[in-house]
DNA sequence: CTTGGGTCCTGTGCGC
DNA sequence: TGCGCACAGGACCCAA
């Protein structure tokens, strides 16, 4: 479930959980998720405390006491489960988080000094994690390139002006390179051009500094909006859990081939497309 | 430099 | 009901 929205969801869901929390005991159930876990994964976490959980893009970091960061990516189907076990300190009736995971696919569960039990399910395993040095993270491979953040301060129309300069790649494709921003991905990129009213094979060059400015606006839009209903579940958001997004019912053109086009006046029709290997949902109509 | 394609892995939903 | 195929929120790598 894991575009930014999503990762930030997660990230306000699990700290309240993991912030100032100890852990007291680390499971490692299989040697790899993507990438093989770090030597040493569960005893150099086994004792440490969380000092911070933030996000950056799509990463998730949790910043330890012994000097050391956990960094964690969801892939595509990575998420993660909180139980509150009775008297750990958490209030009766236990929170539960994403009960629909399979548990075949939970491969890695925290415990914390107060009874919270996380997991990290995935069943594609796409998501990955690693035990990288706090002081080191700035420069790491996952991080050095990192375009801003979408709802930062340094996301503005001159950043755009400045990445899209020169490209003939599709706005689309360019949108999708966490270089140029960081955290967007299919869907939010989708919805956003539609927002904007931009064309996604428009390439990203040829694009005037007035469209730029709705495309930020857009950007920002969305993920806010996005971020405020929790994120997006794009499967079994009906069993009746806590922490499962609504925002997937809010979608504007992703998923909505062949529906017309939602904006008022426009008598467009949602088409989809492939890009890059792709879809792209768009209404023909009203992105030019 | 770009683009397109394939790769990792499993689950789901659709057409037949 | 069963089977095969297309497709899925990410991101890397490589060939052309």
């Amino acid at each position: 479930m894991p575009e930014l929205p999503e990762v930030e969801t997660v990230r306000r869901g699990l700290a309240p959980h993991l912030e100032g929390a100890v852990l007291t005991r680390v499971e490692q159930r299989r040697p790899d998720l993507r990438f093989p876990l770090p030597a040493g994964f569960a005893e150099r976490l086994t004792g440490a405390r969380v000092e911070r959980l933030e996000r950056r893009a799509k990463y998730l970091t949790a910043a330890l006491d012994t000097g050391e960061t956990l960094v964690a990516h969801l892939g595509m189907t990575g998420r993660f489960t909180v139980q509150s076990e009775p008297g750990g300190g958490h209030a009766p009736g236990a929170f539960h988080y994403d009960a629909g995971a399979d548990p075949r696919h939970t491969h890695v569960v925290l415990e914390t000094e107060a009874g919270a039990v996380i997991g990290f399910n995935d069943a594609r395993r796409f998501g990955y994690m690693d035990l990288i040095a706090t002081a080191a993270l700035p420069a790491h491979p996952w991080f050095a390139r990192l375009g801003p953040e979408p709802l930062g301060p340094m996301f503005h129309v001159e950043h755009l002006q400045n990445r899209f300069a020169g490209r003939v790649q599709s706005v689309k494709a360019t949108l999708l390179d966490q270089a140029v921003v960081a955290g967007l991905g299919n869907i939010y990129v989708c919805e956003a051009l539609h927002r904007a009213g931009i064309d996604p094979q428009t390439p990203a060059g040829s694009l005037s500094p007035a469209r730029l400015g709705r495309l930020v606006r857009a950007i920002r839009a969305v993920l806010e909006e996005a971020i405020e209903a929790g994120g997006s579940t794009l499967r079994d958001y009906r069993s009746a859990d806590g922490g499962l997004g609504y925002f997937q019912h809010s979608f504007r053109a992703y998923g909505r081939e062949d529906d017309p086009c939602v904006k008022p006046r426009c008598r467009g029709v949602v088409r989809r497309i492939v890009q890059g290997g792709r879809s792209t949902f768009y209404c023909p109509a009203c992105q030019r």
